[in-house]
DNA sequence: TAGGCCATCTGGTCCT
DNA sequence: AGGACCAGATGGCCTA
């Protein structure tokens, strides 16, 4: 439950630890007895195991291998702490914006928010955004088609051309549209609806907000086979009883257009494969 | 307790 | 030369 954002919050992933790592920094810098390696005093919390309990002649040894590397410049240990810090300080900070970037991804998913889900993985994260994209695009293609086939006929607008009817989604239903019963929905297919599904089952209001409404719990990848409900999908699983659809390479979606995609290798997600 | 996930450190490589 | 990026190693926290 709240498990996971606590966790979150106690990690000390944002940049004001870094405020305190070198504020730490300067006392032990400044408190600095010479005994300690260069790698030590950035890390108060954690000491590397492979510089736990060595002795000065270690740490010199490590000094000098790090000096090796440096054109062995005569560096002092304080000069070499200093640059060993701003380096573990800009690499965190890169890890942070990394971070928040997929916090922002995680943000724009299609699945359930709130301290009462867990949050996805990183993994699962870039697996969902994935197929998230490839129904995207299935999506409008089928949307393509479909509305080609209404207007390629009529000669309404003489084909498609969004740009100048801004969204796919007209006001009513439209004359002679399939989907003309389902005024208060029309052709638009929900994005995570597999174009296939959508097709043959049709949106349905309780379809809809089955997807965006309920907050699942974590069952990303262990749905069972009932809650794919009618929808009925190229995805192998689904969210438990959300219609979401599973991030595992197996519930690849193998739109034609993007057929480049789908020959990229994904790794595989651990969880999946067990 | 094992496994998953994560943050952090670190050294190497590439780029500007 | 300095910074960005990457991957490996390590250890902590949490859950099943």
């Amino acid at each position: 439950m709240d498990s996971d954002t606590s966790r979150v919050s106690s990690r000390p992933s944002s940049p004001e630890v870094d405020d305190i790592f070198m504020s730490a920094m300067k006392k032990s810098v400044h408190g600095f007895s010479g005994a300690v390696s260069s790698t030590q005093s950035d890390s108060p919390p954690e000491i590397p195991a492979d510089l736990r309990g060595h002795s000065s002649a270690d740490e010199d040894a490590l000094t000098l291998k790090m000096m090796s590397k440096k054109d062995r410049k005569l560096l002092s240990e304080s000069e070499l702490q200093s640059i060993r810090l701003k380096i573990n300080s800009r690499e965190r900070k890169r890890m942070h914006d990394l971070n928040v970037a997929m916090d922002g991804l995680r943000e724009v998913m299609p699945y359930a928010h709130g301290p009462s889900v867990r949050k996805l993985s990183k993994i699962a994260t870039l697996l969902l955004a994935r197929n998230y994209i490839l129904m995207l695009s299935n999506s409008l293609e089928e949307m393509k088609r479909l509305v080609s086939e209404i207007y390629g006929s009529s000669g309404h607008h003489g084909g498609f051309h969004p740009s100048a009817c801004g969204t796919m989604t007209h006001a009513g239903p439209l004359p002679g549209h399939p989907t003309a019963s389902h005024a208060s929905h029309p052709a638009v297919h929900h994005p995570l609806l597999p174009p296939a599904a959508v097709s043959t089952a049709s949106l349905s209001a309780p379809g809809i907000s089955a997807v965006t409404s309920v907050r699942p719990h974590h069952g990303l990848l262990k749905a069972p086979a009932a809650s794919a409900g009618p929808l009925g999908s190229s995805f192998q699983h689904w969210g438990v009883g959300t219609g979401m659809p599973c991030p595992c390479s197996m519930c690849q979606v193998p739109p034609p257009h993007v057929s480049s995609m789908s020959t990229v290798s994904m790794p595989r997600l651990a969880s999946d494969s067990k």
